[in-house]
DNA sequence: GAGGGCTACGAAATCGATTACACGGGTGAT
DNA sequence: ATCACCCGTGTAATCGATTTCGTAGCCCTC
């Protein structure tokens, strides 16, 4: 592949003349012409690595993922990859797997890459790493969850409105023994979760006691199921579902289904995270939103007002209640 | 951040010996100890942009994917992705999104960072681009789908035998009238897959007639959900459907649902690609499922034989029936 | 017409690593 | 005892760009 000295000496200069050109940061004398033929006959492209060296800014963002797979990282990261794009950067992806030593891993070895800046939903609350990001300078923005101890702004959805919104809806519907299933205990997501659910349910005297609280190791469809299923066990099922995750969600519909029950007849389901499919699902499933491409956009943006030395700070936006039938009732409309 | 320079005058030892130690090179002096000790004090972490630079090797790999929010791809990207780590690469994505101009900006900026190697399942059969990756010797490796002209080998699943048990099973079953949603004519993939699938028909004596073939412009629901529209106002509808990508099974299952037919008795439904989704809905989906991590697996392999410059066959493993409810009877199991 | 200020450009330093080459000193063979 | 060789190490070149600094030439002004 050509290089700026091939491109020097077919046009005549020296390489400095040659990025200058290129740059547009000095001249734009006759010799610019021929620098540009020549750049256009060898098929000249700068080497980013070499430029990256010099400049010490690779224009590249890394994104550590807690989980790929799941249906709302997924379009996380593509909303991250979207705007990064649009910006000019390209993007390093890392998927922790929900495993904090990969996340660990990964972190690593993207600052050895020394990407310009660095976005991390984390897995679980594994600090050690993200605590040398903020020594090492490297701009951090936590996307989804937040990180104690770690500073550095971070984006993510407010449930409360949703959840206030949702406590009216079942509670409209004559719902009076809600349950939720959540991330195990610790989760910073899953605490404020079930808190706001609880402190919205209360707003409506519904109370929302411990044995209709199911946390789940891990956030796949296994875990909502045996939750479900613990629920059904009990002398006093619930009478409405909240999954604050998707997967969870699909492995609660699941074991309704094996046991022969219907949504809404005989429990209602909400699906926290409202991934395409839910709309697809019968019946289509009541579920609180969370606005996550644009969370990706503010992310990106965010990280890039410090990446330019900008003080930024935390974004939180609205998750919102989106009813469909999974409640009982037709959804307004 | 503490660069080569600084842990060699802080060991009392050259710049070489540093290197050579951590990359264990030649020497096994008790400078090493030095050496190390003054690492771990540090904190030094070599500047991969650096040693890129000088040895001409980024350890990253390049991904450009059609549509990272398809379910089947998100899977191909994430066990591409899980391959790559496992062999100390790092992996730089990009999400073209079924548009080819997009899709060549992010081969030029990922042949412009000098990755070792690329994977591209291409969107379309752009392939300007494409073209510019072989005659620049980037290694390259196609996932997915083949394209015409491109000398480079391909990772993909082949469909005939999994294809012709759904003849079988169909047949089995009574299904007289089959019909299939396709991506646009000319997409490789779209074609090839109707193709087997109307030989394998034929050995059982079945009709595969091209108002029961409906190629929709996109792979999306809203093109499924037309053309099993489409298929249900024929004079003659048919009585058994084979979407070829999931996201189009989506949107056609909508259109059931919203005339109020039932899988499997009034329609036989049959998913390409078997993403998890489908083992939930109700009933749950017959599907082809592509063994979507083992082509993920097999391409970074495949990918890496190229990179150390040795020769690399195509690749083809076989996607298998899996037989669910929504053609009629349990599967056997 | 001499000095000052631009402009356009080249020479060379620089980023942080790897590595070819040179060299000093010890070891083993003859 | 001498020579060849090897081992461990340092010096310096190198990767391909950007950028600082210097300079030649030009125009302008007084």
């Amino acid at each position: 592949m050509a290089n700026i000295k091939d491109v020097a000496e077919r046009a005549g200069v020296s390489v400095a003349t040659v990025s200058r050109v290129l740059n547009g940061n000095s001249p734009v004398a006759e010799t610019r012409e021929r620098v540009l033929a020549a750049v256009r006959e060898l098929g000249y492209r700068p080497n980013s690595v070499a430029r990256a060296l010099r400049t010490a800014r690779t224009g590249a963002l890394g994104l550590v993922i807690s989980d790929l797979t799941n249906p709302f990282f997924t379009e996380l990261a593509d909303a991250v990859e979207d705007a990064a794009r649009g910006l000019g950067y390209s993007l390093v992806i890392g998927n922790a797997g929900e495993r904090p030593a990969q996340q660990d891993d990964y972190i690593r070895t993207l600052l050895d890459r020394r990407i310009d800046g660095l976005l991390v939903s984390s897995a679980g609350t594994g600090s050690a790493m993200l605590r040398e990001v903020v020594a090492s300078g490297t701009p951090l923005v936590l996307l989804d969850r937040a990180v104690p101890g770690i500073d550095a702004p971070c984006v993510r959805a407010d449930g409360r409105t949703a959840l206030t919104d949702l406590a009216a809806h079942l509670a409209a519907l004559g719902r009076r023994r809600p349950a939720i299933i959540v991330a195990p205990a610790g989760t910073p997501t899953g605490d404020e979760r079930l808190e706001l659910f609880r402190d919205a349910l209360a707003g409506h005297g519904i109370a929302l006691p411990d044995e209709r609280v199911g946390a789940t190791p891990d956030l796949q469809p296994s875990g909502g199921r045996r939750m479900m299923s613990d629920f059904l066990d009990l002398p006093e099922p619930p009478d409405a579902v909240l999954a604050t995750d998707n997967l969870m969600a699909l492995g609660a519909m699941d074991e309704l289904r094996a046991r022969g029950l219907r949504v809404p007849d005989d429990m209602a389901l909400v699906v926290y995270d409202d991934v395409p499919w839910f709309a697809h699902t019968d019946p289509p499933l009541t579920a609180i939103a969370q606005p996550t491409r644009d969370l990706g956009r503010a992310a990106v943006r965010t990280l890039l007002e410090r990446i330019e030395g900008r003080p930024a700070a935390s974004v939180l936006l609205p998750a919102r209640l989106v009813p469909r039938r999974s409640c009982g009732e037709a959804p307004a409309r």
